[in-house]
DNA sequence: GGTATTTGTTACTTAATTGTTACAATTTAG
DNA sequence: CTAAATTGTAACAATTAAGTAACAAATACC
């Protein structure tokens, strides 16, 4: 497996330590950008990263109401990590019963946080369909690295947004996604667009999935999704 | 490592060349050994050396052949730094297709000798895997030692960056790196650039690259790669 | 120290992606 | 069955990304 070139997002307020952060996640090869508050995070589309750091002690929007959000309204299961100051079991529980992967409580040492998330990337890689390079379902085969479909022995180039969105609807077969869901999680929070837009990039898809372009389906008044 | 009291075989038809190879081998620290054909080089167990050099032009058996009959026949791997008067990139691409694991132009300087041969009793201790001088891929030679390529029997220097960024596309072909990934990689953590200095370094690329410039490829939006 | 080479920046051009709109087609509700 | 709502989609526009030439800065080399 390969963790490296894994793309982490931290989510603190406190400068010192995200640099902190940045400097070890980036040393171990992970990709890692900075937000320093929840809204922040929201506007990096945190739904792309592969695993969110996340404090619970933040500004107006604490970290666990970053993560309920993220999961309950956004439907977004990008694996969590909270890094906590208080080391009560109450807070760890809340942390969980929000959908967290690990919590890794403040001080810690570079080695412990490095484990960890080593730990989580590897967990969310052997469980869940995530992390392959290609990744195939029924006769779709979907290139993670180059970004692209592979149908038929036929290359398909996809662009950002189709791509994001096909792997979307594919990794979560039978869920149906609002045109709303599906533009907070790939446009991110503050992109303004129509919700037409989608529309329009569910046609592009469509297209481009030529045999199976029938499989991405419509449920009128609701929203989008992919069932073979 | 302790690179001196290596054992070297010279194999040259040239009794002064031999001479002057031992010499100058010999106040470096190695023991040598010289035989003036194919034929004699076999006798003395090419095989227990730790480097032979081989001057492909010379008597009945070329210095191809015997390099051929060594891995082929024998499956004798020794490191072997071919001398070579035609300079031409074909002879050097043929002795590297028969095993070659470094290669020096006569005429060379004394510097120049010790130089190939320490770096290859080198590598060849520290990496048995890896440690050819030249690389190639499909009709790509890359020349690591000189930081070159071989093109259609051209030679096409490259530059530091250049070098650096096209070895990291040919040895991960496929995969994308973004400009971020590259400027980590190449330029280091702490270099600030513009993102924008990796597209022009790939321009530059390209162009050197010739009927091979449009392998290396864009994903716009995510970044370059290399694909034949 | 001066010259050549490499490397980076900028501004501009070209290309690719993404978004909007208008209208057609389909679906739903009554 | 029909009108209203919703979705599909083609054509165009806007935006964003990438290619590149020309110049400037930095670095390496005598």
């Amino acid at each position: 497996m390969e963790l490296k070139g894994k793309r982490i997002l931290i989510v603190d307020d406190e400068e010192d330590l995200c640099e902190i952060l940045q400097y070890n996640l980036s040393s171990e090869g992970y990709q890692t950008e900075i937000a320093h508050s929840a809204e922040e995070a929201l506007k990096r589309s945190p739904g792309n990263f592969d695993l969110v750091l996340l404090d619970v002690m933040m500004g107006p929007i604490s970290g666990f109401k970053f993560a309920d959000k993220l999961r309950k309204e956004l439907k977004i299961d990008v694996p969590v990590i909270f890094l906590t100051a208080k080391d009560t079991e109450n807070d760890i529980l809340t942390g969980f019963s929000l959908g967290a992967d690990d919590y890794i409580s403040k001080p810690f040492s570079v080695n412990e946080l490095t484990a960890r998330v080593k730990a989580v990337l590897k967990r969310s890689y052997t469980d869940k369909v995530n992390s392959k390079a290609i990744i195939q379902y029924n006769g779709i085969a979907l290139d993670t690295v180059r970004k692209r479909l592979i149908i038929n022995d036929e290359r398909v180039e996809l662009t950002k947004k189709e791509y994001e969105i096909l792997r979307t609807l594919l990794e979560n077969q039978g869920i149906v996604f609002s045109r709303e869901d599906l533009l907070m999680r790939i446009w991110g929070q503050d992109v303004i667009v129509t919700e037409r837009t989608v529309d329009v990039n569910i046609t592009r898809l469509r297209t481009k999935l030529g045999q199976f372009g029938s499989s991405l389906k419509n449920k009128t008044g609701y929203g989008y999704f992919f069932e073979f």
